[in-house]
Parts: structure tokens; sequence; C-alpha cells
DNA sequence: CAAAATATGGAGGTCGTCTCCATTTGTCAA
DNA sequence: TTGACAAATGGAGACGACCTCCATATTTTG
């Protein structure tokens, strides 16, 4: 799809340490108090480097979304291949919110950053809703969980979990939704 | 709470017009391709007069999104007064997506403008979220419906719903995590 | 109707964004 | 190692959107 031509050696380390300064100054919360021609002084880098690299904020936060999203990939793939599917497709979810919990000023500024473009986060999510379509799919065959409601429905709620980042009653609303997806998706209709 | 003082003549017709403008703009999808100041001259204004009503984007669309919620919470009121509590739970919630449906330009201008400043999207939804307890709260007097999930985790799959506007198959999804809460809900964990 | 209060609009200052290119750094072949 | 070529760098400065400010216009009040 994306014939990623080799970077120079330099380059490689200048992008990593704009990706790691993104990843501090997102969780921090203080992405938007600072001028983008800033971050890249922050990141040691000049502001040409910064705009070849990433071209947007969005483009530096969809950066950062594919490394979260490959880390809960892996972990989707363990907790599959440790865990009758029912519990994995449960340790999963309730694990999703215990990670967003966890890097509260991660999630918001991500959730914030891509609401236009969210056909970019769309896109980058693609493999964690894999992750989540074969979960749903092995306690399906296991016939612990219904087959009428597809994968996106779940992606959906968790999108909406992650959106709404500021609720003051964030943790316990949140595994509410887990609950009552949980709970749908093995109820009969 | 805001001792709103009374607008002079004028001064309301203009705030209409651009309440007015900012709802077709939105609808339209066309309002983050336009400069501020163009959305001014839009709409008959100057752009002194756009600052003083509207300080920001985020105010306007919270201004619009305003007299979205009461629309809907006066369905709202409409369905709790007509049907047994269960069936206008159900059918509040199926109405909403059609609502979003209908209107799916406002909808995803309204998510994006509303994505940093969440905090005043809970705000301005407080008195939808307080529609949707009280259809909840009937639900479970009448025993339909457990009572240890409360409201917020509906309106945060509600705003799931709402901030995932543009995915591929949005419809059948949404109708997906209804399906799943009404169920989650129904069922006794 | 005059005066006071309120609202208007758009010219221009301010400040973040992004481009451009002279210079530096890395790579590779001889 | 060295020379030559390609790739990458950084930051000065042009650009353009945002927002303030106030002389003017409109509404309201006494």
């Amino acid at each position: 799809m994306t014939a990623d031509k080799p970077l120079r050696a330099d380059a490689q380390r200048k992008r990593e340490a704009l990706l790691a300064t993104a990843r501090e100054v997102f969780d921090a919360g203080g992405f938007f108090d600072l001028r983008f021609d800033d971050f890249a002084r922050l990141a040691g880098v000049g502001t040409g480097t910064l705009y070849r690299h990433f071209p947007t904020r969005e483009a530096l936060a969809e950066a950062v979304y594919h490394g979260e999203v490959a880390t809960l990939c892996d972990c989707a793939r363990r907790l599959q291949a440790t865990l009758p599917a029912a519990e994995a497709l449960a340790a999963f979810l309730r694990g999703m919110v215990d990670h967003m919990d966890a890097h509260q000023g991660l999630a918001r500024t991500l959730a914030t950053l891509m609401a236009d473009r969210s056909s970019a986060l769309a896109e980058g999510s693609r493999a964690l809703e894999q992750a989540v379509t074969d979960l749903i799919a092995a306690a399906v065959k296991d016939g612990v969980v219904r087959d009428d409601v597809d994968a996106g429905a779940v992606m959906m709620a968790l999108h909406g979990i992650g959106a709404a980042h500021d609720r003051p009653d964030w943790r316990a609303e949140a595994d509410g939704v887990i609950t009552l997806v949980l709970d749908g998706l093995v109820s009969r209709g």
C-alpha cells in the first residue's frame, strides 16, 4: 500500500524524538497551549523538520495513535491465546478502559485531534477493529454471544468512551458502558 | 445562574440571523472551509458583531447545540407521557439515531467543534441527560430495567454514536449500539 | 424630541503557521 | 580515507486568519 522508502539515519532519529516528545506532551495535556513551532524546539528539532515529518498536528496524532493501536492489538492477541473467548473479550474491553484511564491526557488529546478527520481515526483503528472482530467471532463460535450485532457497534461504544473523557464520573460510566455492551452481547434479543 | 440581560431589538435580530446561518452552514458541512470573518459576512453581519455574540466557533456550536437539545427533550417528554416506560426509552433512543441520521452534517460539525471543550458539551447536554435519567428511572420503577447502571453510561454510548459520524456503515452500527444498550439494560447482569 | 444607552461593522494590529533554501550531515563507491 | 552526491536540517520571514477597537449608527428612555 505505502511503499515506505528507507529513512536516513538522522531522519529516523529526529522522527523518533518527535514522536517521543509528542507522547509526553499529549499525556501531560499541554499540547494545545503550545505553538507548533515551539513544539519542534521542545523536541530539539527545527520547524522545517517538524513539518517535513508531520505536516499537521493531526498527522502527528495519527502517528502516535498507531503506536497505541499496535500495543492494544498485541494485548488482544495475548488474551485470545490464553483465555476462553468470552473471558478474553471481557478482559480486553475492561483492559482498554484501564489503559485509557491510565493515560487520560493522551486519550483526550488524541480524541480531540482526530475529531475532524475521524475518517483517519477509522483508518488507523482498522487493526483494532479487526482484533475486536476476532474476539467476538470466537465468542460467537462458542455460542456465548449473539451473532446479529457486529464489532462496529462495539467500536462505536468504545469511541464514545474515549471521546467523553471529561465527564466528571468518567471511570464509573465507562465501566457501565462496557457492562451494558457485554450483557447486551450475551442477551438473545 | 446566568442573569440574561434583555437584548436590544436589533441585537436580537442579528443573533437570530447568526444562529440560522450557522445551522444552515453546519448542516451543509461547509463550516470549516469558511474563514470566521466570512461567516459573519454570510450572515449579513460585521465581524465585530459576530465576535460580540459568539466569541469563538465553539461558542456558536454550543448555542446551536442548545437548540437541538431542547428539541430532543421535548420529544422525550412527549414519549414519556404517551408510552409505557420501556417503550418510551427505546423509542427515544431510536429516535435520536433517526434525528442524527437526518442531520448528519450538523451532527458531525457539532461533534467536531465540541471535541475540545467536551466539558461544555457535557454542560449543554445536562438537560438531555436529565431526560434520559427520567426515562430510565421510570423503566426501573416498572421493574423492566436493571438499576445498577446509570444514565451516564447511556449518554456515553450516545456520545460515541455522535462522534463516529463518518464510519462507513454508521447507521447500522448506531442501531447496533442502541440494541446492545437496550438489551444490556434489560439483562440482569 | 433630546440625551443616554446600546449595538454595529470593518480597518488594521497581532501572532501562529508554514515555506523556502543556504547549509549541514549521512551514504556510498572508488 | 576521501570525494561527490543525495538527503535532511533549521530558522528567517512571508502570509493569512483571528480578533480588537472605536467612530458611527440605531434603539430606548425620560
